[in-house]
RNA sequence: GGCCCGUUGGUCAAGCGGUUAAGACAUCGCCCUUUCACGGCGGAAUCAUGGGUUCGAUUCCCGUACGGGUCACCA
């Protein structure tokens, strides 16, 4: 067989070398140890926890050793295209903070590298692809879709593995040329099949954050170009990735099985391999057992859905960076005030298995993120997030700027602030009682005491309350109706002596909490009496009397 | 089914042949406190399993079980 021939009839109008193309994307000039990474993501509309899981890793392993982080479009399906997804996907990444050095943006490409596009890149995959087929290590294949299915039933019935290969791969490849160019000729589709070698060899690769892996080498014609000229991921990864000098593939585990295939290309293209990165598949509790997130099931898994419920994208980053790096806790104790872009990030550290997305971690993990905010940044955070998702609050706020941000900065001080804030969502739910037109009642105080110390107790209350007494004169007054009323002043005497007492200090200032906030558990009640201010202050307690 | 990957408390996990098997979240108890929170102290709770190798295995090797992935002209 003439493979010059046969390139030439399946590719006629491809007429660059492999060497214009070498010329056209040269080395990146960058220092010693610089990582080039990328997260190529198909525009299907949906972005998930794993995406962001991988982006960043690739924009750490970047950033950190002063490389490039680039956005690559692996559109070659173009059934499950989704219009307007790259901005989806774009916005998504940033919103968590993830920005692009170079690749797709909205509206086109920006970089050396271009195009980013998989689907731009036809003619510079045909390029080699022309190149393996006079080389003799591709060749096209009529076989339909039923004579495929018809192999792979046959396969299935022998206990044989699927596929195109030694036998099964003889009709396809052993078709004179001139019966190639009849089929061609009269439109017959092909698709361009690599040519497999028998072996029982194996391969190993150093994987960066598994170690060594062993698996058997390629042994299998897989699928080249599609019947409609695009290539396949396995191709386009393996030129895409040479030609934007990618240093590093972090991807999924689920391409665990398909890499003796890329292996197999950058051999018989003889470039040199990618230092390959296959991260752990993020987990799910479901009942006994764990499973794989799934995008049907778990609404958590989209990227979405962190916006919504208004998790801070700090939050979210530093939850990812818990499971990915083993030791970030450590160091976040250790360095409480300090940007997380500043952790040292390592491949070594990363977990294998799959962990498991704990939203109680997440919480907890939120409301220190959001504590170690100061008011100012909360107030634009939050605001920043109700303007898109709850427009009623998002206007209470703006009407009301200096109140919530004095009733942000209650509770901050000291050392030992308070944490109420979780989520953005949960802090209109928390924030309410500092609006007369969000205030309602959550707990009841009818339980602290009976009708006629309520009343005795309020009118007391108001009678000697001066709003421009400091917290310790408050107080003590406090204190003294409480005494008069036959409470307790000191819970612990209650607690040894029950029946001296109709009640403690504790079920006054509960009562007058909830009269001031609509419940339990709210902050500091003179600080709270203090943003309020006077009138509605007065406004709220008058009404138990 | 073939091939591949994995398995330390409820969850995330440290651990690289000898440890009282870290730490965090959750949980429980106590303390602090005008409540709630915050904070502090403490408790309960883990090496899937069977064989080797070894003076000694959570750690190394093999088998089993379980979980996951993958076997497309999807990525």
């Amino acid at each position: 067989m003439d493979y010059n021939q046969l390139a030439e009839i399946l590719f006629p109008d491809i007429k660059e070398t492999p060497e214009d193309i070498i010329k056209r994307f040269p080395d990146r000039n960058l220092p010693d140890g610089a990582c080039v990474t990328r997260i190529g993501p198909s525009p299907t509309g949906f972005v998930h926890l794993g995406n962001l899981y991988n982006a960043i890793i690739a924009e750490r392993l970047a950033r950190q050793s002063g490389g490039v982080f680039y956005l690559r479009i692996e559109d070659t399906d173009q059934k499950r295209e989704v219009k307007g997804a790259v901005e989806t996907l774009i916005n998504a990444m940033g919103y968590f903070g993830v920005e692009f050095d170079e690749g797709a943006t909205s509206d086109g490409d920006n970089g050396a590298y271009a195009p980013y596009r998989q689907r731009q890149r036809k003619n510079i995959y045909q390029v080699f692809a022309k190149y393996l087929v006079q080389q003799g290590k591709a060749y096209p294949c009529f076989l339909t879709a039923e004579e495929l299915e018809a192999i792979r039933e046959q396969q299935t019935a022998n206990k044989e593995n699927t596929g195109i290969y030694g036998k099964y791969a003889e009709k396809s490849r052993s078709l004179a040329i001139e019966q190639i160019e009849e089929n061609i000729a009269s439109g017959k589709p092909w698709v361009l099949r690599y040519m497999g070698e028998e072996t029982d060899e194996y391969i190993t690769v150093e994987d960066a954050v598994r170690g060594r892996l062993e698996m058997p080498r390629n042994n299998m014609d897989f699928v080249l170009l599609k019947s409609d000229g695009i290539p396949t991921y396995h191709f386009a990864h393996v030129i895409d990735d040479h030609f934007m000098h990618s240093t590093h593939v972090i991807r999924g585990e689920e391409w665990l099985s398909s890499l003796p295939m890329h292996v197999e290309m950058f051999n018989a293209l003889d470039w040199k391999q990618p230092v390959y990165c296959h991260t752990a598949t993020l987990m799910k509790m479901d009942g006994e057992s764990k499973r794989k997130l799934s995008k049907r099931k778990d609404p958590e898994l989209a990227l979405s859905y962190y916006q919504q419920e208004g998790i801070s994208n700090d939050a979210v980053w530093e939850l990812l960076l818990t499971l990915l790096n083993s030791n970030f806790e450590e160091w976040r104790i250790a360095n409480p005030d300090t940007d997380y872009r500043e952790f040292p990030y390592t491949l070594e550290k990363m977990s294998i298995s799959g962990a498991l997305v704990d939203l109680d971690k997440l919480r907890d993990i939120s409301k220190n993120v959001i504590c170690r905010m100061s008011a100012e940044q909360v107030y634009e955070k939050w605001l920043e997030w109700c303007v898109k998702y709850n427009g009623d609050f998002a206007e209470l706020i703006q009407k009301y700027p200096k109140r919530t941000l004095s009733a942000l900065n209650v509770g901050k001080g000291g050392n030992k602030p308070r944490k109420d804030l979780e989520t953005w969502k949960q802090a209109c739910d928390f924030m309410s009682f500092w609006y007369d037109e969000t205030f309602k009642f959550e707990d009841d105080m009818s339980v602290e005491c009976d009708d006629q110390t309520r009343k005795l107790f309020f009118a007391r209350y108001l009678e000697t309350y001066n709003h421009s007494d400091g917290s310790s004169e408050w107080f003590a007054k406090v204190k003294e109706i409480t005494q008069d009323l036959g409470f307790a002043v000191k819970p612990k005497d209650f607690k040894k002596n029950p029946d001296q007492y109709k009640g403690s200090i504790v079920n006054i200032t509960n009562m007058l909490r909830i009269a001031l906030t609509g419940r339990a558990n709210a902050p500091d009640i003179w600080e709270v009496s203090q943003v309020l201010g006077e009138d509605i202050v007065r406004k709220r307690l008058e009404k138990w009397i």
